[in-house]
DNA sequence: TTTAGCAGTCATAATACCTGAGTGCTAAGA
DNA sequence: TCTTAGCACTCAGGTATTATGACTGCTAAA
C-alpha cells in the first residue's frame, strides 16, 4: 500500500463523507494534493478496489469507501479533528455541574452531542457496581403505611412505600430502622436478598413480616434498577441523512430506538475508552450501512457508563469521535461534582 | 338534507375511512341499504358536492369527505362503536390500579390507547389545583442533611433535601416537623410561600433558617411542579397511516411531538368530557389533515387531566372516541384508588 | 510511469403512450 | 318526477422508449 494509494483512499472517504455521491477519478484529481490526471487516479482506484477498499454501485459511477475501506481510514488514515474555540465553549457551558441531577445532566450530554455532530445518540446511567447502602430508615406515614428511607453509598437517596401489616409502635420501628442499617450499611445493593434469613433470626411475628415485605421491596427495586434506561437524543437527525431517505429504514431505525434492551446491548459492548464499529461489526438485525462510535464515561477514573453516537457508515468519523471524546470528559468531571 | 343524502355520506366517510381511497358511485351502490343504481348515487353526490360536505380528488376521481363532511359525520351521522368484549377486558385489565405510581398509569393509558387505536395518543399529567399538604416530617440524613418527606391530600409522597446549616437536636427536629405539619396541613400547596413570615414567629435562629431553607424547597417544587411533562405513545403508529407517507409530514410531526409546550396547549384546550376537532379546526402549523379527539378524565367527578388521540383527519372517529371514553373512564377509576 | 483519447456502460430524467377507473350528461323508462 | 342505462370525456398512474451525461477501462503515445 504505497503512499498515493492511501492519499487517494483518504481523498475518496473524506469527499463521499462529505458529499455523499461516489466519487469520480475526475474529482479528486488535482485536489488533495493529488497532482495527477484523472486517468492515473483511476488507475490507482482500480487497485484499491482489488484490494476491496473501494467500491463501485455500477459501472459507470464513481467509487464508494466499503466498510473496510472506512476501517482502514480510521485505522490508519485519519487526522484529528481539531475542535473550535466556539465548540469548547459549548461544551465546557452546557456541561455545566450545576444542572443538579444525574439524569438531567446524561440528557443534556446527549442532546449537547447530537447537537455537535448532527446525529442520534445514545447515553447509558452510570452503573455503581461498588454501590452499598449506607443507612435505612423507616418513618410512619399514618397506621397502616410507612416510608422507606435508604440511602445509597454513592449519595444517592431512594425511599418506598410499606405496609403495615398489623399496628407497630414508633419505638419497634426505630429499632427495625436500626436493625436494619446495622445488618445492610456496607453490603452491595445487588446481595441484599441473602440477607432476610439472617435478620429474620429471633424477630416476633410482626416485625418479621414487616422485615419480610421491606427486603422485597429492596429486592424489587435492584432489578428494576438494573434496567437502567438510556437516553435517547437527537433522533429526527437521521431524516437529514441520505442512506436513510427510504421510509422503511427510518422507521425501523427509530422503532429500534424504543427499544430499551436492544439499546444497551449497543452501545454497553464497547470496551473502556473510544471504540468504533463499522457496518457489519454493529451486526444489528434489520438495520445495516450503520456506524457507532461510543465511549465510556468515568467517575475517579472508573469507567461507569457510555455514551454513543450513532450514523451512516459514512460518518464523520474524525470529527465524531473527537466530540464524543470531550463530551465524555465533560460529563465524567461534572458528575463528580455533582456526587462530592 | 334529505334522508338518501345522508346515507351517501355516512357511506362516503365509512368507506373512505376504512379504504383510504376515493369512493366510486359504484362503490357503494348496493352496499349501505343503497338499492339503487350508481347513476342516481352520482346524482347525489354532485348535490352533496355542491354542499361543500365532499370533494373531488380530480376529475376522474371518486369523492372524498371535505372536512365540514366529516364534522357533519361526527354530529349527525355517526353510530355508537360498541366495544368487544376482547377489547372491554383489555382495558379493565390495564388500567390496574396496582400499577403503583401515577406517572406509570399514564404512561400504561397512552399506550393502551394507542394499541387500540392504532394512533398516536397524548395523555397530560393530572393538575390538582385544590391539592394541599397532609403532613410534613423531616428525618435526619447525617449531621448536615435532612431528608424533608412530604405527603399530599390526594396520596402523592414528595421528598427532598434539606441542609442543616448548624447542628441541630434530634428533639429540636421534631419540634419543626410538628410544627411544619401543623402550620402548612389543609393549606393549598401553591400558596406554600405566605406562610413563611407567620412560622417564623417565635422561632430561634437555627430553626428559622431550616424553616426558611424548607419553604424555598417546596415553592421551587411548586414552581417545577407546574411545567409537568404530557406523556406521548405510540408516535410511529403515524408510519401506518396512509397520508403520512410522505417523509416531510412524518418528520414535521415526530419534530411536534418532540415539543412538550406545543403539545400541551393542543391537548389541553378543549372543555370537559369528550372533543372532537377536525383538519382545520386544530389549528396547527405546518402540519395539515389532522384531527384530534380529546377527553378530560376525572377524580371525584372533577376533570383533572386530559389524554387524547391524534390521527388524519380520516380517522375512525366513532371507534376511536369509544375507547378514548372508555379508557379515560378507567384511567380516571384507577387513579382514585391509587390515591385513596 | 503517466496521460490523452475513445468506446462502452448504465443510472436517471424526460417523454410519449396506454389503460382503466370514474364522472357528467342525455335520453329513455318507470 | 325520479331513476337508470349508455356514452363521451377526463385524468392519474403505469409502462415502454428514448435521450443525456457522468464515469470507467483500455489502448497507445509521450
Amino acid at each position: 500500500m504505497d503512499d498515493r494509494k492511501q492519499q487517494i483512499l483518504r481523498a475518496i472517504v473524506q469527499e463521499y463523507v462529505s458529499r455523499a455521491e461516489p466519487v469520480s477519478s475526475k474529482n479528486i484529481s488535482g485536489k488533495y494534493g493529488l497532482d495527477v490526471s484523472p486517468a492515473t487516479v483511476r488507475n490507482e482506484m482500480a487497485a484499491l478496489e482489488k484490494m476491496g477498499l473501494i467500491e463501485q454501485p455500477h459501472t459507470s459511477a464513481g467509487r464508494v469507501p466499503s466498510e473496510s475501506g472506512y476501517r482502514y481510514y480510521v485505522d490508519y488514515l485519519m487526522e484529528k479533528y481539531r475542535l473550535a474555540m466556539q465548540e469548547e465553549n459549548l461544551i465546557r457551558e452546557q456541561m455545566d455541574p450545576r444542572a443538579a441531577e444525574v439524569d438531567r445532566l446524561l440528557t443534556r450530554a446527549g442532546e449537547l452531542l447530537s447537537q455537535l455532530t448532527s446525529y442520534p445518540t445514545l447515553v447509558s446511567e452510570p452503573q455503581m457496581r461498588d454501590r452499598t447502602y449506607k443507612q435505612v430508615k423507616m418513618v410512619r406515614l399514618d397506621e397502616s403505611r410507612a416510608l422507606l428511607v435508604v440511602l445509597l453509598s454513592d449519595g444517592d437517596i431512594r425511599n418506598y412505600q410499606v405496609n403495615l401489616v398489623g399496628p407497630v409502635e414508633d419505638g419497634e420501628m426505630e429499632r427495625i430502622s436500626n436493625l436494619l442499617t446495622e445488618k445492610l450499611k456496607g453490603i452491595p445493593v445487588n446481595t441484599v436478598e441473602g440477607t432476610l434469613t439472617e435478620m429474620m433470626a429471633g424477630q416476633n411475628v410482626v416485625s418479621a413480616e414487616i422485615l419480610e415485605d421491606v427486603l422485597k421491596v429492596l429486592a424489587e427495586e435492584m432489578r428494576d434498577g438494573e434496567t437502567s434506561t438510556v437516553h435517547i437524543a437527537g433522533t429526527l437527525n437521521i431524516f437529514n441523512q441520505p442512506e436513510f431517505k427510504d421510509m422503511e429504514k427510518i422507521r425501523s431505525l427509530l422503532a429500534f430506538f424504543e427499544h430499551q434492551k436492544a439499546l444497551k446491548t449497543l452501545i454497553d459492548s464497547g470496551q473502556e475508552g473510544i471504540s468504533i464499529k463499522i457496518g457489519e461489526e454493529v451486526a444489528l438485525e434489520n438495520i445495516a450501512e450503520l456506524s457507532v462510535i461510543t465511549s465510556t464515561y468515568c467517575i475517579n477514573g472508573k469507567p461507569v457508563g457510555t455514551i454513543g453516537v450513532l450514523g451512516p457508515t459514512r460518518m464523520t468519523y474524525s470529527r465524531t469521535s473527537t466530540m464524543l471524546e470531550k463530551v465524555a470528559e465533560g460529563l465524567g468531571i461534572s458528575l463528580i461534582r455533582l456526587m462530592y
